[in-house]
DNA sequence: GGAAGTATGTGACAGTGTTCAAGACAGCAG
DNA sequence: CTGCTGTCTTGAACACTGTCACATACTTCC
């Protein structure tokens, strides 16, 4: 257990001090993750964060690839429990999808974090447990629960890839709108062209999608 | 035009010779981003597949981000027109749908890398502005045709993303079977859990899902 | 022939992940 | 108290990455 703060030791080469230990390596870059992305978590930053040697991370957790995997554990015991609301089963199910898309969209590093390395089951799963246990309430369970889980959860997914992707960073020309500026097909109708050119509203969209996919799998109550 | 290949042109030290162009160079890079993924593009494996230093390709083409768009572009371009078929509107729609599924997971090198720069729209140009069409041709259009196409592109990119996770690289108590596994909730019916630890039926999920999609937004014919 | 443009190269810089070899401290048994 | 073992730390180095300054050779044009 931390006595002293690591930062307010003072460092003496090859001196080994009290306090540094494998939470705290994984808090500091928990922390680089959520506020700079998965690309401000590298072994030399979260050193320097921590006041420490490269070795010294190599240490306590390992490789990159270990400090990535305890990040997004940590992260995914740290999903708050939520009130599920709504009367119907259906609504109850657009519930946690809703709250599973905006934790994700809260801590949008992290999520990136998790998507890069195939993670995201970690990350998510007690809201999975709480959308399975809302389908078992709804009658769905066995093989039916599961791709009425899985169909839910990629579609969210796909939602969470477009509201992440950072429009700043795609040249101007590549973008959608762009694209479709020049599109000038005639087969293809010039109010569709045009609106092609605009921006979706993604909240509204996400709605109606979901809920299209959620009305497949769960009964009507 | 190149009139000899590059790899049978002696190199002599800053020796310039004919043929090199940015067309080999895009080219080059495309083989390598299909065949080993986005990982596999390099600057210095790039030169060396060419036979050229670096220096060369940033003379031709420019950074790795102006690779990268050009591949993707270069790609796009060569996207195959694909003859639609179906009855209906909404059938005819689901086969651009299976196409471009198709053709990502054909070349999920070239896929993973849009993905990664956000320039999907660029990949998919053709496909996209064949759905429009099929979308047209039913008599959605304008914003109805945008929410459409967006709803179904965003629905396929969710499938892709998980069709073409690398499960070999994911730690074995990370992937999504094992943390089902030790998933122990008494509200969760268990045949829910036991199906949640065998894999899904992705191409039967993907018809059901994305036909759901579709039929909310194509009306019956 | 000389200037300008084109097309190539070497070597270096800054950053990355990772590890070797070494040192300092803590705990414990004798 | 001493010596051994384990724990926790370090500096330096390695290999790889993207990028560029500067130099050289060739081509084109007047």
């Amino acid at each position: 257990m931390a006595q002293t703060s690591v930062s307010s030791n003072p460092r003496r080469t090859s001196s080994r001090h009290a306090g540094l230990d494998r939470d705290d390596v994984v808090e500091a870059a928990l922390l680089l993750v959520d506020e700079g992305g998965p690309e401000a978590l590298t072994m030399r930053r979260l050193a320097g964060k921590l006041g420490v040697a490269t070795t010294t991370i190599y240490w306590h957790v390992g490789s990159r690839d270990d400090v990535v995997d305890a990040v997004i554990r940590r992260h995914g015991e740290r999903q708050a429990e939520h009130a599920v609301s709504g009367d119907t089963a259906r609504q109850r199910v657009m519930s946690v999808a809703r709250h599973l898309r905006d934790e994700a969209l809260a801590h949008r590093g992290i999520t990136r974090l998790a998507e890069l390395h195939g993670e995201t089951s970690v990350l998510n799963e007690h809201l999975e447990v709480a959308m399975a246990r809302e389908l078992t309430t709804a009658g769905v369970v066995g093989e039916d629960a599961r791709d009425a889980l899985r169909a839910i959860l990629i579609c969210v997914g796909g939602f969470l890839v477009v509201a992440m992707r950072n429009e700043a960073a795609i040249p101007p020309d590549h973008s959608r709108t762009a694209v479709w500026s020049r599109v000038d097909d005639p087969n293809v109708d010039p109010s569709t062209r045009l609106a092609l050119t605009t921006q979706v509203d993604l909240p509204v969209l996400f709605e109606r999608t979901v809920q299209a996919i959620v009305d497949t799998h769960v009964p009507e109550a």
